[in-house]
DNA sequence: ATGAAAGCGCTAACAA
DNA sequence: TTGTTAGCGCTTTCAT
């Protein structure tokens, strides 16, 4: 076995307090004693066990971020981001993912308790009531990133992505489009659509352009080309709007397939600006919204509220805009 | 604060041992008294204390998973291959980003360490010697993942990438190709591009083709396109193998600026299928190895290894495969 | 500035 | 089948 602090307070020829003291720099000691103690620490390579510390403190320095799918498009980019910031604040964090469900979640916050994490990181695409009332069961320090709490319940960090979804269709308006579709999940389904959708669609009104809804059962690629190949070749708007960059890449996909030139026939733009957007011919246009910046931020949050910084808002708002490539602009001439 | 062990012993008029029991299944308990400690578990809907539970037990329940950076191509799918395996054997995972560095890497192997993980699973660019030295003081039981240790001193799991590029340079070969390039970055960066240039070679070599070799400073999309226009342009092979996916929509760009004809011009094979793959057009050829198994597998092996089970190698060797897609293939007719 | 001692909430012998 | 009793390796009063 490796060794202990009693080791240490023996080796070093002081008490276990005093070593303690020295490791978390919890008092003051003398200067010789703390020399000693460090010594020991070096020559028996004497490292802290973890675990024991959490039980005696109460607290872990670890936190539990709850994914629906790390694999998804861009959610690795955030849990990147909030590692960074975990790392920085000494936290590590234990990952899970729900596949958005439910059952799941509940399941997870609870086991996430029982680990004894210092807070918790949320992430799912619809809130309920159950989640609410799960998070307050559970009683631990949470914040919920990029899921919206309509009534403002739990603190959070988010876009607007209502804004979000209106300042592309007056950037579009402005470019002279007539008519421009929405493709996204049907209503009810993920929260982040649903706003996207009513700020086009609000936007869409006040701007008198003909607004169309495309609505799919799920916002996966290949469901996207399906469905878009087909209305393309019925009713084609002059731009569309996807819930995400996926679904934008699969409109380019399906216009190429009916041979149709973007931005010439149609414009694109995306939400989320992930890699896929730049690594695409021609390159999207999408909403920024830096994926890493979501998480960083998140977690920064969290140390805020577990350290009991200050607080200005409990609902952050991320600046958003709108990168503009190939997919709305004409082509250089090479 | 929430209920103990103690709280439900009390509760259910038995001694903690006998809650600990029937908790942990560890002994038989009389159906009658069983059902009093459920019953005072349901009531006051305790949870046990992971933490105390590590520090009596010395088991933990959580493996560390050390990856360069999680949000790099395909790696999350294979975090979450990992994820889902450790679920169903009741782990969970804590994560960190090493970006490849040894000394961070060193630092993370010490506090998973100190955080009492039960077992580490590894990923890095390229495996040192100080790597085996840091695993060793670690006393850890460690399963290396897509990280080659050529001394198989370690149990990994990987798929045999010279193999797989010679099967790839077989296929172009047999498709008539007589000169291909490998696309990679420098020697002596990456074990899995080193490895994978060797196998190019040696079956280039054997076939009669002309091999050529591109070398990058680094592996990135930005890079590579850049490169490879200027390449193109000056000597043009008939087709490239790329050392992964990235690279290979960056050669598929490279060339569509220079309006050659993919496959007609330049037959491109990427590596790893990762979803980027299925997402550019013309869809990538690619060499399969399921991100997802390749974590899966690592995961379900280092289970093993926690629970004494036989093991039959320790050097898993995962099977691959080329994907054919369009790259490589004339379009169908639409 | 330092030490002694009491836990933190569990598991795991050892008894009974 | 169940209870008693030591710890696990630390932090944290409370003394000194």
């Amino acid at each position: 076995m490796s060794a202990t602090i009693y080791d240490v307070a023996r080796e070093a020829g002081v008490s276990m307090a005093t070593v303690s003291r020295v490791m978390n720099d919890t008092a003051v000691v003398k200067e010789e004693t703390k020399k000693r103690v460090l010594d020991a620490i070096a020559k028996l390579s004497y490292r802290p066990n973890a675990i024991a510390r959490g039980l005696a403190s109460k607290r872990t320095k670890t936190i539990g971020v709850i994914v629906p799918d790390v694999s998804a498009a861009f959610m690795a980019e955030l849990v990147r981001g909030i590692e960074d910031i975990a790392t920085m604040y000494q936290y590590h964090i234990i990952l899970c993912n729900s596949d958005g469900q439910l059952n799941r979640e509940r399941d997870l916050v609870g086991t996430m308790w029982e680990k004894q994490v210092d807070g918790l990181l949320f992430m799912s695409p619809r809130l309920r009531q159950e989640h609410i009332d799960t998070f307050e069961e559970a009683q631990l320090p949470i914040v919920l990133c990029r899921t919206d709490d309509p009534e403002k319940r739990i603190p959070s960090v988010n876009i607007n992505n209502r804004q979000a979804a209106i300042d592309v269709v007056d950037f579009l308006g402005a470019k002279g489009c007539k008519s421009i579709a929405f493709v996204g999940a049907k209503a009810g389904q993920r929260t982040l659509t649903d706003e996207r959708r009513e700020g086009f669609l609000l936007a869409a009104k006040r701007n008198g352009i003909d607004a169309q809804l495309i609505e799919l059962p799920n916002e996966s690629y290949a469901n996207g080309l399906e469905v878009l190949k087909d209305t393309f070749q019925s009713a084609r708007p002059r731009a569309v709007l996807t819930a995400n960059d996926e679904l934008a890449i699969a409109a380019e996909h399906a216009a190429m397939d009916l041979s149709l030139q973007i931005p010439e026939d149609l414009m694109i733009v995306g939400f989320d600006n992930t890699k896929l957007t730049e690594m695409s011919r021609p390159a999207l246009t999408t909403v920024t919204q830096s994926m890493y910046d979501y998480g960083a931020v998140a977690m920064r949050f969290l140390t805020k509220l577990l350290s009991d910084e200050p607080i200005s808002t409990y609902t952050v708002v991320l600046p958003h805009q709108i990168l503009e490539r190939e997919s709305t602009a004409p082509k250089f001439i090479k």
